[in-house]
DNA sequence: TTAGGGTTAG
């Protein structure tokens, strides 16, 4: 071109931002100051901030960022707010949550966009009160949301299993919003998932006009968690043939939803006919799924094969996934050696220990399980303490194992030894081998008796009218004995109880749990 | 004829 303006470079660095090259848009803005009479102006810098965020590979990215930040400073264009919602986002990207606060605070703007930024950087920065405390905030100004804030609370709500704020806030937006969007739509649907209620999370899909990729990745990835992998299968080809092209993680939820129902022949006839059916090439994570299933369903063997023939190298998450499963099933050969590995690679990752420790444990070898255990304390290696948590009314209930801080906790506890005596008497047999102490028989018992998610159950009881479903959250996978008891204590109270682990959902109903002891 | 924020996986 004969005359380049400041609209020619400010197009150029876009495209390059938004195709992720990053360094060749900061390498153009570098040119374009270069040329006299042309100066960035505040359409430069939100094409050139948004490529930062976009690709953090490789260089120093705070440094980048913050030297890009001096640039708007110099061209005085730190208050407008297109300039200032993009150099949030860019710091949020980076996890600079400092930085970001200051940006906010120096703008005196009441731009909508300026707090939607906010709120999605604080939910970046897995600051989710920060993020609902921001919202109200806006409010505040009246400043009415759109729906990308909706998005971002409707996710915070989902993560931290929020269903009364979910509610309300999904009430709120069909107040303020008439337009459908996917995008909220979607963060809707999995909300409603992510909080234990499928049916919800089905109608959101159903009644959604506009249905994209991602509905479908979304409702097929909650179908396979709530365990009703035919419906999961269902909905994959009505995808198909509604015209939508499946993509990899179309296909790594559905293969999540063979594993999480043990439906391995499904899983393997999936996985091996990807490439020639749907076009698609098993990633890292489609093999990573694969072999979770594999060693799940007892083939530890076949999983080990797997691994070595696989055109990827195994991080060690994937090994403890594997070792995991040595312990459910026994296999203390193999476990014994991925353990060591484990250990030489990361020494102070108490899961290795603990999963080894379980495998004793199971097998009922206590001394070796208390050697593991004095061992970590020697080291000062300390697992994460599990708790469980229950919402009433505008309230989280929170309890860990042996937990007596709760303010009713006496009549908590009370509940819980009489449900314990019903649930006995119809049959349940506690069982102690997931117990991990060493001490004798009634000891374990007694250690099992009060586990986290037994008492946040007896409290929900307790606080809630009888026949109500119930909705516990966990942070770690559930005990097979409180599954056990769990499905007793359906059958005795009649309620729903929705268990969330770390890893799936729960149903248990008269007697029985949705996940037909396969977890 | 150039600009900012959101959603799904492990």
């Amino acid at each position: 071109m004969a005359r380049r303006s400041a609209v020619t470079w400010n197009a150029l660095i876009k495209g390059y931002a938004q195709a992720g090259r990053r360094d060749e848009a900061l390498a153009l803005f570098r040119c374009m100051r270069r040329q006299d009479g042309v100066a960035p102006d505040k359409y430069t810098f939100p094409a050139l901030l948004s490529g930062i965020g976009r690709n953090r590979s490789g260089g120093c990215v705070q440094e980048l960022g913050a030297a890009v930040h001096a640039q708007v400073v110099k061209s005085g264009l730190d208050k407008d707010p297109f300039v200032g919602a993009s150099l949030l986002s860019m710091y949020a990207a980076t996890g600079a949550l400092e930085d970001v606060k200051a940006v906010f605070d120096d703008m005196d703007t009441l731009d909508p966009v300026v707090w939607s930024s906010m709120i999605s950087a604080y939910v970046n920065c897995k600051e989710e009160e920060a993020a609902l405390l921001t919202f109200y905030k806006m409010l505040c100004q009246d400043i009415t949301p759109r729906q990308f804030v909706y998005s971002s609370l409707f996710a915070i709500c989902g993560s931290m299993s929020m269903l009364e704020m979910g509610r309300q806030v999904h009430a709120h937006s069909l107040k303020n919003i008439t337009d459908n969007d996917a995008a909220m739509t979607n963060a809707l649907l999995t909300m409603y998932s992510d909080c234990g209620c499928i049916d919800d999370a089905w109608r959101v899909f159903d009644s959604n006009d506009i249905v994209d990729v991602i509905s479908y990745n979304s409702m097929i990835l909650a179908l396979g968690q709530h365990a009703h992998p035919k419906e999961a299968v269902e909905l994959f080809k009505r995808m198909k043939f509604s015209g939508l092209i499946p993509d990899e993680v179309t296909l790594l939820n559905l293969l999540s939803a063979f594993n999480h129902a043990g439906l391995v022949h499904e899983g393997l006839h999936l996985f091996n006919s990807m490439l020639d059916i749907e076009g698609i090439k098993p990633t890292y994570q489609h093999y990573a799924c694969v072999i979770d299933m594999l060693a799940r369903s007892g083939e530890i063997e076949e999983s080990m094969k797997t691994i070595k023939e696989m055109p990827f190298e195994a991080e060690t998450p994937l090994w403890r996934i594997v070792l995991g499963a040595c312990s459910k099933h026994g296999d203390i050969e193999t476990g014994m050696k991925i353990a060591e590995m484990l250990f030489e690679k990361e020494p102070y990752e108490p899961t290795n220990y603990i999963l080894l420790g379980n495998i004793y444990a199971r097998l009922g070898r206590w001394t070796e399980t208390e050697n593991i255990r004095s061992l970590m304390e020697k080291s000062g290696i300390d697992g994460d303490d599990a708790f469980s948590w229950i919402e009433m009314g505008q309230r989280t209930h929170r309890f860990g194992v042996d937990d007596r801080a709760h303010p009713i906790s006496e009549e908590i506890y009370r509940n819980l030894d009489r449900l314990m005596g019903s649930i006995k008497a119809a049959g349940y047999v506690p069982d102690t081998s997931f117990a991990t102490h060493s001490t004798g028989k009634n000891r374990r018992e007694e250690s099992l008796r009060y586990h986290c998610e037994k008492l946040a159950f007896a409290f929900g009881d307790l606080a809630s009218p009888s026949g109500d479903t119930l909705r516990i959250m966990k942070n770690l996978r559930v005990c097979g004995d409180c599954h056990s008891a769990y499905k007793y204590f359906s059958l005795v109270t009649g309620r729903k109880i929705v268990l969330r682990d770390n890893h799936r959902f729960h149903h248990f109903y008269k007697g029985a749990c949705s996940c037909r002891d396969y977890w």
